[in-house]
DNA sequence: GTAAATTCCTGCGAAAACTCAGATTCTGTC
DNA sequence: GACAGAATCTGAGTTTTCGCAGGAATTTAC
């Protein structure tokens, strides 16, 4: 099952190596390279865990988490097809943080010491990811503002549309591909579940979302918009919210 | 008073284009560099600006803001001598946070052109920009937990050790190096001025601190830490606040 | 398809945090 | 050193948010 694909048979087109590595490099990476499965809930790697080298997302959804008090989870970041997650690391550096697979993802690992060779040998290649990460960090940087300022209807709002602009919806029913708990969503919005719960009520009361299941649709997604409309002033633009490698300078 | 020096007879070992760039190309960069002077309170770059470049701060206090509802500030991260603001742009992409002096500070900045083809030929510089942006995320990730899971008490005990990491304080009396009004602790805390007041009188009284008018100083780091200490098990370490450069990599 | 387990939902009392108003102290300037 | 303006401090009422408890619905396992 676990057949290592080859990266010239590799159909993301957004992984990184693809775009900006020369093709030699490509064939040694894809070589070098280990291509991993995770089922739903699993551990991609935790906390305390030793930094071994990178991980480059080809399919699925995860969530990068930060657990705290009581182990109460913070999600911190979520990441799809062509997102980076875990980091170079120094010395004998761990990982602060946590990833878990939402649903069957597929990721291909890169150890430390060939992704350095392949930083010294494809500029380009390190400057996207430079631009990756810092990228990252003014959206992180934003829902700082956001944790610290908005209110829990507010916060809830703007999970739904991170979640909308990160992992899609569909256009026919307006229904959010990813479906996570309301514990979990709760851990986006930085709240408690029955906080989630009660506002996806009044979401729904005021016609702005339905329910299904635990599936929620996006019946009226200017109306959520709305709601968060005064905390982005000038400035809020769905590229926040999505990765768009086109838009990285090529020249 | 605004003389350009050059690059050889800066003294600040910190610079990522000394660390990092061949001599002949911290050369062009010397001669390229743009050399501007900051009052405390002055604007470095702000929300909305076009990005035109990279700013590598030699020597003061920065904090970078973002701007809310009712214009209320969050101070999303603190920057001193040795750290990058701003970051390359693409298009015509413009800051969604702002950088203010918090004292009279010195900055060298490098435009997008000058800077990319300095990526492209120094790839030691790329790698430790790329790990920069990598490491700030990771602490602005923590920061995101703290903010959603700390109380008022443990978010102003958290601000002021985080202050104390960054700026430093002066060993001999524990006053902090930073002075900083009660509103920006209040910005950096995600709360409002009066609970950072009413906190702090709090802590003079459990002498944990002490204030000497505007300045603050602390008497007992080890009860501050114990304040935050159960949000941060296992993992703690006042490399989450502070820089050093002499850690990246140089293999 | 049924049962068990988990997740979701609702109400309510308690706690935390916010905001306003007014008094006091500090800071910078002349 | 005195003054004006700004920042800091304190109290009190209000609002928001939290967290438990119990019941309903949904998902998972067999």
């Amino acid at each position: 099952m676990e057949g290592q694909i080859n990266c010239s048979d590799c159909t993301n087109k957004l992984c990184y190596i693809q775009q900006h590595c020369s093709p030699n490099w490509v064939s040694i990476l894809s070589a070098s390279k280990n291509q991993l499965w995770y089922k739903k809930g699993q551990y991609i790697f935790r906390e305390g865990d030793r930094i071994f080298g990178l991980y480059f997302v080809e399919r699925g959804k995860v969530k990068i988490i930060s657990t705290g008090l009581n182990n109460k989870e913070q999600i911190v970041r979520l990441a799809t097809t062509g997102h980076v997650i875990g980091h170079r690391g120094y010395g004998s550096e761990t990982y602060p943080i946590g990833a878990v697979a939402l649903e069957d993802t597929q990721v291909c690992f890169l150890d430390n010491e060939i992704i350095y060779d392949a930083f010294m040998n494809n500029p380009k290649f390190t400057i996207a990811l430079m631009m990756f990460y810092s990228f990252e960090l003014r959206k992180t940087e934003i829902r700082e503002r956001h944790l610290a300022q908005m209110t829990i209807r507010e916060k809830i709002a703007d999970t739904l549309l991170y979640l909308k602009e990160i992992f899609g919806m569909n256009s026919a029913d307006g229904s959010l591909s990813a479906t996570l708990s309301r514990q979990e969503i709760a851990d986006i919005a930085g709240t408690s579940a029955e906080q989630v719960i009660r506002e996806l009520s009044d979401f729904e009361s005021e016609k702005l979302i339905a329910k299904n299941g635990r599936k929620l649709l996006l019946l009226n997604v200017d109306g959520l918009f709305k709601i968060v409309a005064a905390h982005n002033r000038n400035r809020y633009s769905a590229a926040w919210h999505s990765i768009d490698s086109n838009s990285f300078p090529q020249n």
